[in-house]
RNA sequence: GGGCUUGUAGCUCAGGUGGUUAGAGCGCUACACUGAUAAUGUAGAGGUCCGUGGUUCGAGUCCACGCAGGCCCA
C-alpha cells in the first residue's frame, strides 16, 4: 500500500458544526492555557485596567448576559491584541434583597419570621448557600460564550477580607466627616411600629380606595419686594373700604393633619400661574388667590366670572350667597413665584412650636414632580412627612418642622405610634389616623384631619373642604393606613463632593454619551445625600458602635482594630471573652458582630448600630476590595485604578456605575472608570421583554449549542449598537451563520483546496513584491489596508457595531464576492506561477487578517481560521483509503515565526502605503460597470456565457477614461465581453447626448430662494449650452430676467443616453452593450456551454478536481463540430481533457443538452 | 408624573454639518448562473421616513407640541 504523510491546510467536506468548532477551540484553549499566557505573555507591557461588575449567581444567567459579558469580552481581548496586559479578576456580588427574599420564599417565612422561627445565623448561613446555588450554571456559560475572565480566583463580597475592605474605605469616610446619622422619609407603620420596604408595599392589596378629608388651603403672602408683583394690579375698591387686600396662595392636600408641619410651598417653573380676585366662601372676605393657569375652571365656575351672570363692576358684587364671583387680576410663571414668603398657617400665636431654621422656612420653591393634574398646581411641602417633600426642601433650604422629645431628640411633630407630640397646642395626642382603634362612632366625633379644617374655616385660611376618594397604601399586617415618615439612617454626604462629581464625570467617556450627560448627569445635578442603611440581615453590617445616649461611638475599619477594642471590652467586663482570640474563622455578619460590645473612652458600653448597608456599597467597593485593599496590596490597587474600561446594563447606571463614581471621588479624588458602555436590554424578537412567565426567554446554552458562540456572539454586536435595545430573533442569528460565517468559510476552503493542490507554503519572507502585483491584489490589499484602520478606530472609540459590520462587509462584498470571484481562474489554472503564488499570497494575508480583526468578536472561529492558515493539519494519504482528514488542529507550524494563538499576537497596522484611494475609485468603477452590464445582458436575452464583442462607456474626462482603462480586462472576463470601448467628444462626434443636473447644495447657498427657477434653467439647458459650458468653463444665462453666470460645479454633466443603443445608467454612468453576435463569437458561445456540461458532468460523476479527463462527443452536429474545432484548446484546457475526439458512434454516454443542441459525450478518466 | 432613549420597506438596520429622485441585507416575485453552490447575478413589487405645527428657497435631518415602545426614578 502506498502511503505518503504530508502537511496540508486542513479541508472540510461537510459543512462546519458551528457549536462543536467552539467546544473544541474551548477544549484546546483550556489544553494549552492560552487565557493565561494571553495575560503572562503581556508581563511588563502596560497595562489596561478593567473592573468585572460583579453578577449575583442565585437566577440562572440569560442570553443578555451573554451580550453584556460579549461587549465586556470585545475590548479586553481588542486591548490584548494591540500588546496591552489585560488582568480579568471575575467576581460574585453575594449580599442583598433578592437572595433574602428567594429564601423566605423558599423557607415559607416572612421577615418577622427571622429571630423566632429561624435565629439569624440559620437564616444567613441558608442566605449564603442559596447564592452561589448557580455558580456552575455560570461558569459554565462563561466558559461557553468564551468569555475570558479570572474564574479561579473572583472575589467574592461575602468574604470577611471583602467585607473588612469596606469597612476600611466607610472608615475612611468616617474620618472625612462623610458619614452622618440624619433621616429619610419613608413608608412606615404606626400600627406595626416598623417601616416598609418598596417591595411590601408592592404586595397584592396594599392600595386600597379611602374617602379623605381635604382642603384647599390659603397661605397668606407677605408682602415685601419680592411678593409686590402679585399686588401690582390697581387697588379696586370694596364696599366697606377696607385696606387693600391680601393674596393668598392656595395648595391642596389630601392630608391636612400635615399642614401643620408645612414649611414651604413648591411650584412648577414654567407653570403658568394667575392672581385671581374673589371671595372666600366660607368668611365671605374678599380676597386674592394664586393658582395655576389651567386649574381656574376646577375651582371657578364660567358662569360667574366677572361680567357674566355677576355684576360688571368688583364693587358690585355685594355679598352672594353661593355664586362665588371671580376675575383674573394678573399672570405669572412658576419662576415669578420662587422666594415669596407667606405666613405660616399654625403660628406660635396659637401655641404651636418653634423650631430650628424657622427663618428659612414659608417660602415658595420649585418643585420638578409639580403639575396641572389636580389640585391648584402648587404642592404643599412638609419634609417630614413627603419623600418629595423632603428631596425639593433640601435642595431648596427649606428646614423641616422638627420638634424635641422628652429626651431632647428631634422628631416630626407626629410620634412613632401615630399621635401629634405635645407641643401641637389645641392638637396635642391626637391621632393623625385610628391607629389604636378607637371608637368613631359618637356624633360629636371628629377626625384631627376635621378638627383641623373646621379651625382653617374659622381662621379664613380654608379655601375649599370636601371628601375625596383615593387610593391610599396600607399595611399589609395592620391593614391600616401608611405614614411617609421620617426614619434613622445612616447617610454618606455625597452632596458634600457634588461639584467634584460632576467635574470628574465630564472626562468620563461614555457610551452611548447621553448616558453620561442625560441620565447620570441629571442624576448628580439632582443629588441627595446617599442613604446606607438597611434593615436587614444578609449584607456587610455598619461597622459604627454607640453608646446608648449616643454622645460617644466608634467606626471600626479593620478586623484588627476590633479585636483591640473588643479586648479593651474585656478588660472593662463589658464583654466575657473575646471570640476572636483564637484565631478562630472571622465571620463578620450578623448576628455574629452584634454580640460584640465595646468599651467608651468613658467606660460606657457601646453597641452596634443594627444596620447593614446598602449592597450597592459593596458593589461600588470592587475597585478596592477585590485587592483586599487598603488592609494591604497597596501597589496592586495603585497599578489597577482607575478602570480603563467598564461595561454594564443602562440599568446600572444609578447603581454601580454611580457608587463606583462616587467612591472613587470621596477616596480617591478621581474617577473610577475612563471609558464605559451602558448596554442596553436584550427583548424577545417581538420587542417585548423576555420573561419565564411569557415563555420567549432565549436560553442561552441552547442558542450557543446550536448556532455557536460566535455567530451568536457577532449577531449580538452586529445587528444593533450595544446600547439600543436589541430585538433578539434566533433567524437574525441564522443569517450571520450563513451570510457571514459560511462565506468566510467557504473563502477558506477555497483557499485551502488550491494552496494543497498546489503544496503551496507561505512565507513573508518571499512574498512577490508589492508592486509586481495585479490590480485586483494591490486593490483587495488597500480594501484591506483600510479596512485595518477602519475596525482599529471603531473599536478604539468602543463602537464594536461598527467594527463587526466593517469586517462583514468586507469578507462578503469585497473579498468573496469580488476578488475571489474575479480571481478563480488564477487560482485552479496551470503551474505554480508568480501570478498564482501572488494570489495565494493575497487571499491568505486577507483571510489571517480578518482572524485578527475578527478574533475580539468571534474568538472561536477566529482561532479556527487562523490556526488553520498557520498550522498544518498532519495528513496520511493512501491509495486505498484516500486521505485521511482530522477535525483536530495539529500543531505543524505552516507560517513561520506565529504565535500559537490567534489571540496571543499582534494586531496589524494599516500601512497607507499600501492604500491607493485611486485603484479603490477604478475597482469600483468596474464592479458598477459590470452590473450596469449584466443587467443590459438580462434585458436583451444574453447568457453571460454567450461571449460579445464590446461595450461601450460614454467619458467625459480622461482620468475616467484613464481609470476604466486600467481595469478594463477584469470588466471584460467578469461580462465576457472582447473590449470596452470609450465614447468621448472626439470619437463618434454627435453620439454623445450630455444632460445636466443641478448641483443643489451649491445653487442653494448661493442663489437662496432663487434656486427653483434656476434649478428649472439648467434643466432646459440646450447641448450648445453645455458645450459651451464645459468648454469656456461658465455659461450666462438669464432667470426671471436677471442674467447670472454658471460654473461647470453649479451642475453635474452627464451622458445617460446613446441613440441607437440599449443603454443603462447608474448616476453619472451609463454602459451600452454591443449585442451584435458573429459567427465566431456563437462559436465560442457554444464551447463554453460545452466546458460547462462537461463540467457539470465531471462533477456529477465525482471526479476530483485535478482528475484529467478523455472525451469523446458524437459527429452529429456542424455546427457543434465547427465550434469544437475552434476553440478545442480551449475546452481542453478548462476541462483538464487530455484528449477531445469526435466519434461517429458513442456508445455508454451521455447526453449533453445546451440552447438548440443535444449530443452524446463520452467522459472517461484519463489515468496517467 | 419626571429624566433618558427609540420610532425610516413585511423584518433587522444605514442614512457627518438641511439639498429636491431615501438606501442595504433578509424575506417575496421573475429570470439567469453553476468546479466557492446551503453560494451568486439581474430585474421587480414593497415607504404618509410615528403624528401635528413651525423655521427655511428647500426638512428623514433643525425647533415645539403630541403619540407609541423601552429603561431608570418617583
Amino acid at each position: 500500500m502506498k502511503i505518503t504523510q504530508f502537511m496540508k491546510y486542513p479541508e472540510y467536506k461537510q459543512p462546519l458544526n458551528y457549536g462543536q468548532l467552539g467546544e473544541d477551540i474551548l477544549a484546546w484553549w483550556k489544553e494549552h492555557g492560552i487565557f493565561e499566557k494571553s495575560v503572562s505573555s503581556r508581563e511588563g507591557q502596560s497595562t489596561f485596567v478593567f473592573y468585572e461588575g460583579p453578577p449575583s449567581a442565585n437566577g440562572a444567567p440569560g442570553i443578555h448576559h451573554v451580550m453584556a459579558r460579549t461587549v465586556k469580552d470585545i475590548f479586553c481581548r481588542y486591548q490584548t491584541l494591540l500588546g496591552k496586559q489585560v488582568p480579568r479578576k471575575g467576581g460574585w456580588d453575594t449580599h442583598g434583597l433578592p437572595i433574602e427574599l428567594q429564601v423566605e420564599k423558599e423557607l415559607g417565612i416572612t421577615k418577622e419570621d427571622i429571630g423566632h422561627k429561624i435565629s439569624i445565623a440559620d437564616y444567613n448561613q441558608r442566605c449564603k448557600e442559596t447564592v452561589m446555588r448557580f455558580k456552575a450554571q455560570w461558569d459554565d456559560l462563561t466558559e461557553k460564550m468564551g468569555y475570558w475572565v479570572d474564574l479561579d480566583d473572583p472575589y467574592v463580597t461575602f468574604e470577611p477580607e471583602y467585607i473588612e475592605s469596606c469597612w476600611a474605605l466607610l472608615k475612611r469616610l468616617y474620618d472625612k466627616g462623610l458619614l452622618y446619622k440624619g433621616y429619610t422619609i419613608q413608608p412606615y407603620s404606626p400600627a406595626a411600629g416598623t417601616g416598609l420596604s418598596s417591595h411590601e408595599l408592592n404586595q397584592p392589596g396594599t392600595y386600597k380606595d379611602v374617602k379623605d378629608t381635604t382642603v384647599v388651603a390659603q397661605f397668606k403672602v407677605k408682602r415685601d419686594a419680592a411678593s409686590e408683583k402679585l399686588f401690582a394690579a390697581p387697588v379696586w375698591e370694596r364696599p366697606n373700604g377696607d385696606s387693600p387686600t391680601d393674596v393668598f396662595i392656595l395648595a391642596w392636600t389630601t392630608t391636612p393633619w400635615t399642614l401643620p408641619a408645612n414649611t414651604g410651598l413648591a411650584v412648577g417653573k414654567n407653570i403658568p400661574y394667575v392672581v385671581v380676585r374673589t371671595i372666600n366662601p366660607y368668611t365671605k372676605e374678599y380676597i386674592r388667590v394664586v393658582l395655576a393657569k389651567a386649574r381656574v375652571k376646577s375651582y371657578f365656575s364660567e358662569f360667574t366670572e366677572k361680567g357674566k351672570t355677576t355684576p360688571s363692576t368688583y364693587s358690585d358684587w355685594g355679598s352672594p350667597e353661593r355664586q362665588i364671583p371671580w376675575e383674573i387680576e394678573a399672570e405669572f410663571t412658576g419662576a415669578d413665584l420662587i422666594n415669596i414668603h407667606y405666613e405660616r398657617l399654625f403660628g406660635t400665636k396659637e401655641g404651636f412650636p418653634n423650631f430650628e431654621g424657622e427663618e428659612r422656612a414659608f417660602r415658595v420653591i420649585n418643585g420638578d414632580f409639580v403639575t396641572t393634574e389636580d389640585g391648584t398646581g402648587i404642592v404643599h411641602i412638609s419634609p417630614t412627612f413627603g419623600a418629595d417633600d423632603f428631596r425639593a426642601a433640601q435642595l431648596a433650604d427649606i428646614p423641616a418642622l422638627m420638634v424635641p422629645d422628652a429626651e431632647g431628640t428631634l422628631g416630626p411633630i407626629v410620634d412613632r405610634t401615630g399621635r401629634y407630640v405635645p407641643q401641637m397646642g389645641e392638637f396635642a395626642g391626637r391621632w393623625v389616623k385610628n391607629y389604636d382603634g378607637h371608637d368613631e362612632s359618637g356624633a360629636d366625633y371628629k377626625t384631627l384631619d376635621e378638627s383641623i379644617v373646621i379651625k382653617m374655616k374659622g381662621d379664613g385660611t380654608a379655601f375649599k373642604v370636601e371628601k375625596y376618594e383615593h387610593t391610599y397604601p396600607h399595611c399589609w399586617r395592620t391593614d391600616k393606613p401608611v405614614l411617609y415618615y421620617p426614619l434613622d439612617s445612616w447617610f454618606i454626604k455625597t452632596t458634600a463632593v457634588k461639584d467634584r462629581l460632576i467635574e470628574l464625570n465630564k472626562t468620563i467617556n461614555w457610551k452611548p454619551e447621553s448616558t453620561g450627560t442625560g441620565r447620570f448627569g441629571n442624576w448628580l445635578e439632582n443629588l441627595v445625600d446617599w442613604n446606607l442603611s438597611r434593615s436587614r440581615y444578609w449584607g456587610t453590617p455598619l461597622p459604627i458602635w454607640r453608646t446608648q445616649d449616643r454622645t460617644e461611638e466608634i467606626c471600626i475599619g479593620s478586623i484588627a482594630e476590633l479585636k483591640v477594642e473588643i479586648d479593651k471590652a474585656v478588660a472593662a467586663e463589658i464583654m466575657t471573652h473575646n471570640p476572636y482570640a483564637n484565631g478562630e474563622k472571622i465571620d463578620l455578619h450578623r448576628p455574629y458582630v452584634d454580640d460584640i460590645f465595646l468599651v467608651s473612652p468613658t467606660g460606657q458600653p457601646m453597641y452596634r448600630e443594627a444596620d447593614l448597608i446598602d449592597v450597592w456599597f459593596d458593589s461600588g467597593a470592587v475597585p478596592y476590595a477585590q485587592w483586599h485593599y487598603p488592609i494591604e496590596n497597596a501597589e496592586k490597587f495603585q497599578k489597577n485604578f482607575p478602570a480603563d474600561f467598564i461595561a454594564e446594563g443602562v440599568d446600572q447606571t444609578r447603581g454601580w456605575f454611580f457608587t463606583l463614581h462616587a467612591l472613587a471621588v470621596m477616596l480617591e479624588d478621581s474617577v473610577a472608570f475612563k471609558n464605559v458602555i451602558a448596554n442596553g436590554l436584550v427583548l424577545a424578537k417581538d420587542g417585548q421583554k423576555m420573561s419565564k412567565r411569557l415563555g420567549n426567554a432565549v436560553d442561552p446554552f441552547a442558542t450557543i449549542k446550536q448556532f455557536g458562540p460566535d455567530a451568536t456572539r457577532w449577531y449580538l454586536i452586529a445587528n444593533a449598537p450595544p446600547w439600543d435595545n436589541l430585538k433578539f430573533d434566533p433567524a437574525g442569528v441564522t443569517e450571520v451563520q450563513r451570510r457571514f460565517f459560511s462565506t468566510l468559510f467557504n473563502t477558506y476552503s477555497f483557499y485551502a483546496l488550491y494552496a494543497n493542490l498546489d503544496a503551496f507554503e507561505m512565507n513573508e519572507k518571499s512574498r512577490v513584491p508589492h508592486a509586481d502585483l495585479s490590480e485586483l491584489d494591490r486593490w483587495i490589499l488597500s480594501k484591506l489596508q483600510s479596512l485595518i484602520a477602519e475596525v482599529r478606530g471603531h473599536l478604539d472609540s468602543y463602537d464594536p457595531t461598527k467594527a463587526a459590520r466593517a469586517i462583514q462587509d468586507f469578507v462578503t462584498d469585497q473579498l468573496s464576492n469580488w476578488y475571489v470571484r474575479l480571481s478563480r481562474r488564477r487560482f485552479w489554472k496551470g503551474e505554480l506561477t508568480t501570478d498564482k503564488r501572488a494570489a495565494f499570497e493575497t487571499l491568505n494575508e486577507c483571510l489571517q487578517t480578518v482572524a485578527q480583526l475578527m478574533s475580539p468578536i468571534a474568538p472561536f472561529f477566529a482561532e479556527w481560521l487562523y490556526r488553520n492558515l498557520t498550522f498544518g493539519e498532519f495528513r496520511v494519504k493512501s491509495e486505498e483509503l484516500g486521505v485521511e482528514n482530522s477535525t483536530t488542529l495539529n500543531s505543524q507550524l505552516l507560517t513561520l515565526n506565529s504565535p500559537e494563538s490567534v489571540h496571543l499576537t499582534l494586531l496589524v497596522e494599516a500601512d497607507a502605503t499600501r492604500i491607493d484611494p485611486k485603484l479603490e475609485e477604478r475597482m469600483e468603477l468596474a464592479q458598477r460597470i459590470s452590473s450596469l452590464a449584466h443587467s443590459l445582458r438580462k434585458k436583451s436575452v444574453l447568457k453571460v456565457r454567450q461571449p460579445l464583442q464590446r461595450i461601450l462607456v460614454p467619458v467625459l474626462n480622461d482620468t475616467t477614461k484613464e481609470q476604466v482603462g486600467l481595469v478594463e480586462d477584469l470588466i471584460c472576463a467578469e461580462i465576457n465581453v472582447k473590449h470596452v470601448e470609450f465614447l468621448d467628444d472626439s470619437s463618434e462626434s454627435g453620439v454623445l447626448v450630455k444632460s445636466v443636473k443641478p448641483n443643489f447644495k451649491r445653487l442653494g447657498q448661493q442663489y437662496g430662494p432663487r434656486l427653483k427657477a434656476v434649478g428649472a434653467r439648467i434643466q432646459a439647458m440646450t447641448a450648445a449650452e453645455i458645450s459651451k459650458l464645459e468648454k469656456e468653463g461658465s455659461l450666462a444665462v438669464e432667470v426671471d430676467g436677471q442674467p447670472i453666470t454658471l460654473a461647470p460645479d453649479d451642475v453635474e454633466i452627464r451622458t445617460d443616453d446613446l441613440p441607437g443603443w440599449l443603454v443603462a445608467t447608474d448616476g453619472p454612468l451609463t454602459v451600452a452593450l454591443d449585442v451584435t453576435l458573429t459567427d465566431e463569437l456563437r462559436q465560442e458561445g457554444l464551447a463554453r456551454e460545452l466546458v460547462n456540461r462537461l463540467q457539470n458532468l465531471r462533477k456529477d460523476s465525482g471526479l476530483e478536481v485535478q482528475d484529467k479527463i478523455r472525451v469523446t462527443l458524437a459527429d452529429q452536429q456542424p455546427e457543434l463540430t465547427a465550434a469544437v474545432a475552434a476553440f478545442g484548446d480551449y475546452i481542453r484546457t478548462e476541462t483538464q481533457a487530455l484528449a477531445l475526439t469526435f466519434a461517429a458512434d458513442v456508445s455508454g454516454g451521455s447526453v449533453l443538452e445546451f440552447d438548440d443542441y443535444s449530443v452524446l459525450v463520452l467522459l472517461e478518466v484519463a489515468t496517467s
